[in-house]
DNA sequence: CGCGGCGTTGACGATGGTCAATTTTCGTGG
DNA sequence: CCACGAAAATTGACCATCGTCAACGCCGCG
């Protein structure tokens, strides 16, 4: 699937360690970021130290869009993760040139936007089983083999993500499994099976 | 001020009474919309009737803005507003003929983003009282007159924009006024005087 | 007046958070 | 390969915040 981003030169990459960062908050937006490999969490903080991770992005995914002239979460690596990088500049001259450029900036945002729109009725609204429910159906779409998913991000990333704790995402996982809707493969508790999807979406 | 939006001819006016319905949720988008007086709900409902408030929409804003054909919220007039109507199609032309135009698209886009990812991290990690407060700053901000807000909307309404019970938005309410950051107006609760904005702030 | 809608307040309960112990996994170095 | 220590995940006990349910008050309106 090519899109208006593909149109625009590109040539560097860029890899982070697991953790880095590859922005702050409020830095200026100079680039924006393609997943080449691994996977992002980008995430807003309160003071003390809460935090809220606004979206994963895995492989594929464009992230750092910006319109502003700064970046509104901070972006880290999950795992070690490569990424293409575009300068803003360039892609604004495209945009400026090339209709096309401009059209796919603009359905990417909005894309962006009813993702995050439905993260609000998840946050505001569902309970905790919904909501880790959800978020492994979601997983569950955007990986490549579907019914069996490798999560890259840890019990606190998944919390942070759904505004629990690690303890309650633990706790729902458990009780999924010993629903029988999904379970764990080999030694980790991040590789895991959904046995029934449909039972898995009664939950969400 | 102007904008893009204004560039484009329009005509029409419309009024909708109290609790009445200006669009559904997954209908085509056929209109945006402009609040000329009063003020709009824009929410999502879960099948047993949960609700989720994404945005109220006063004097001045713009709504039902969608770049898909369909709306992605159900909006609905909180007290009897009237309403400016801008054909979808219009809009395309106009976005298709002037550059500028389409630019503000794109801006209008992100500033909606911008305020949802905000509206996140309250969701997902502020207490009650946090957001209590954020959102009376937030009403303080978008009202006429500094420091006196008559809010439209009922203690309901503003739970379910803050993922809350009406009960807890009132005792929120009282546990600020008892604090002496703010006051009732008159005799209606929704009449309010904040003494404080400082201390408010202090809260979120 | 009395009725209905809205808001407040109180008592109680449940969901999810906190704190802590235990288990499992993983990375490092022999 | 195994051993050790650290990090991650799970689980349990207890607790706090917020939700539920219900009573009451206030105002507006017939």
């Amino acid at each position: 699937m090519t899109s208006g981003l593909d149109l625009v030169v590109n040539l560097s990459e860029f890899t982070y360690k697991q953790r880095k960062e590859i922005y702050g908050e409020k830095e200026p937006a100079a680039y924006v970021y393609q997943v080449t490999k691994g996977a992002v969490r980008t995430y807003k903080l309160l003071s003390d130290g809460r935090r809220q991770i606004g979206a994963f992005h895995l492989a594929g995914d464009i992230f750092g869009l910006e319109n502003g002239e700064t970046h509104r979460f901070t972006a880290e690596a999950v795992v070690d993760t490569t990424v293409r990088l575009i300068r803003r500049e360039s892609l604004e001259n495209a945009a400026n040139k090339d209709a096309v450029v401009f059209l796919d900036l603009l359905s990417k945002t909005t894309r962006n936007l009813e993702q995050v729109e439905n993260h609000l009725l998840l946050l505001g609204r569902k309970t905790s089983l919904e909501r880790v429910a959800a978020f492994l159906l979601e997983m569950d779409q955007r990986s490549a083999a579907a019914g069996v998913l490798s999560l890259p991000m840890s019990r606190r990333d998944i919390a942070d993500y759904l505004g629990l704790t690690m303890e309650t995402v633990s706790r729902s996982v458990s009780r999924l499994r010993q629903a029988g809707v999904l379970d764990f493969i080999g030694n980790t508790h991040r590789e895991i099976v959904i046995h029934d999807r449909r039972q898995l979406a009664g939950f969400d």
